[in-house]
DNA sequence: AATCTATATAACTATATAAGCATATTCGAC
DNA sequence: GTCGAATATGCTTATATAGTTATATAGATT
């Protein structure tokens, strides 16, 4: 695996991909297409937010890699990229996890 | 590991973590944490962000979970709660490391 | 070509928050 | 107690961006 330097740059380039996830609307569209592809107009439905918002939400993840892009007659297909996202929530789960535990036995005692 | 259903108050909690780490000042005074215990002071020298700002920024990463907080005398000393921070930063070290692998492919083609 | 549908984009508004400054608090030393 | 140092907090300003509306673009259908 290849040592990325903490740089600014790279400070900054990390920073990023974690604002792209820091946003609700984003999640419930990553989270929607956990299924496989799916269309916009689809998204739309399915997570009840602007068509205009959605679209650009999935500019913006598309842009940072997020998800991919496929273009078929008026329809585009997005798909996620890669499970790692899931991997990234599913730790911040298990953060949440220990810190709903830790407030229990602080309640506890 | 108990799974989490998401709702849309876990979504929203899964977001706010991740834009804890959204900022690159965050980012810095978690990897200046890296080596062990700081004060609030050391890592205002070692980030060069204002001491307000720093103190600022330990208190949500501590609200969050993300940092211990121990006080002795005058000083605070904060420490990581844990390594999660840093899988959480290779994986989107390893995000970047594909996405500029992929734009050297395109480029050489 | 005219029209309809899916998606993208532009302009605007509203809101959140980072940074800086000033000040408050808290504790130790004298 | 007075003073000084370390940290926290309140206030203000500047900036970024989410959401909305309207419109533009592109492809399909007739």
């Amino acid at each position: 695996m290849p040592k990325t330097a903490m740089t600014p740059e790279v400070i900054e380039l990390i920073a990023q991909r974690f604002r792209a996830l820091s946003e609700p609307a984003r999640l419930s569209i990553l989270h929607s297409m956990r299924s496989g592809e799916m269309t916009v107009t689809e998204l739309v439905e399915e997570t009840e937010l602007g068509q205009a918002n959605v679209s650009k939400h999935l500019q913006l993840l598309h842009t940072l890699g997020f998800v991919t892009r496929r273009k078929d007659g008026l329809f585009t297909y997005y798909a996620l990229a890669d499970r790692s996202v899931f991997t990234l929530c599913d730790i911040m789960c298990n953060r949440l996890d220990t810190e709903a535990r830790a407030r229990r036995r602080v309640l506890a005692s």
